[in-house]
DNA sequence: GGGGTTTGTGTTCATTTGAACTTGCGGCCC
DNA sequence: GGGCCGCAAGTTCAAATGAACACAAACCCC
């Protein structure tokens, strides 16, 4: 899609913009390839504008706006756990934010995303621990084998989702917890898409 | 710490930023204010920078940088699978780039951060799988119990740091994992400190 | 061999933009 | 009442910056 000088032009504006925060000018950009006029950097932005890989705000200065930025960063808000489940969701119950970009969390653009922070060790088999900070998907096509979060019994919890003779059922990836096989209705809050976890060192644990 | 009024800007350059992508000129924060001149912005800009809110690269145009941007994210170089050992890490190595907000990694300020991604299962027992990707910083510290990232035989790999009777070895997290313990000399290259898992849920892994 | 694309040079122009200087008003503290 | 500070007006300057025009070499495709 992009020639290689292209990609290499790119890549600058984006390292650049990275490291100190603002996107590089024209100039920058000239002297940075050792052009000798700027009509090849102008020519470069025109295409990789054309080709969907930037934008520009005409006739402002540094106004260079990578998709990357754009789209990126997500702020998930983080809901700790919560005994009276996800119907009262709310800004007072949100623990906190992680901010992730959107492919190292492989969310998709349209669903909305939230987090949850896990509780216990009912997942453990498939290495969710206690602590650990799940990333969700508000999404319809929950499916076969997928871990969901769910509302059972007025509860949130985190399990996996098994169909078996076209019956849905939770599974816990513990062989110390039961099963849970929905009486009436199945409330999937959301799939999971990604997970991150905290790991303190232990120099860090004693400072605090 | 701010006036009323300071805040007032602040708040309008970090609103502009998140709607537009660039940050406002100075100009562009004087008419939105109503000012008939734009000194009233160069001491709002001065006094913010001075009290910390802000970054300016002087003489440069729309070179505000608001410590959100700034501080939060970090942008985490991956390092793939490196058989060569970090003595070759560079930009060409580089797999990716996860954007994650330093709280919520616990990165601190001065270390240098970067990414791993595990290959195998040698850790499987402290719940971190095959393609994890491990966040480390490049700390001094080490101490017994961490994870650790460390250089044997020219290869990279992650394990837990463990003393005993005063003599450090690597030990794998899976009983199908001998312990390594070191010849000569064992280079730590860096301190887990955070973990991120991508989930792939069914309904995805078919489209792609 | 013609036509298109990519890459590049050299130069000029008009705007955009940050920065500086001087002046003034009103509130607050001692 | 004097001094300090936050806030603001009005003006000017120089640098930074985007944009345009004319020209040209190298390469690929058919």
């Amino acid at each position: 899609m992009l020639t290689e000088r292209q990609r290499d032009v790119l890549e600058f504006i984006q390292s650049e913009q990275r490291e100190k925060g603002i996107t590089p000018s024209t100039r920058e950009i000239q002297h940075h390839f050792g052009f000798a006029s700027q009509t090849s950097v102008m020519q470069y932005l025109a295409t990789l504008e054309r080709k969907g890989f930037l934008d520009r705000h005409a006739r402002k200065a540094r106004a260079l706006i990578t998709p990357v930025q754009k789209v990126r960063i997500t702020d998930v808000p983080i809901y700790g756990q919560i005994p009276a489940g996800m119907a009262t969701l709310t800004e007072q119950t949100i623990e906190g934010h992680v901010s992730l970009d959107t492919r190292s969390v492989n969310a998709s653009k349209n669903a909305k995303t939230f987090a949850l922070r896990v509780r216990g060790d009912s997942m453990i088999d498939a290495h969710i621990v206690d602590g650990d900070v799940v990333i969700l998907e508000d999404r319809k096509d929950v499916q076969n084998g997928d871990i969901v979060a769910a509302l059972i019994d007025g509860e949130t919890t985190l399990k996996r989702y098994v169909t078996e003779h076209g019956r849905p059922y939770l599974k816990a990836e513990n062989p110390l917890y039961p099963n849970l096989v929905p009486a009436r209705e199945l409330r999937i809050q959301g799939v999971m898409v990604s997970l991150v976890r905290k790991q303190i060192p232990a120099a860090r644990r004693k400072r605090g």
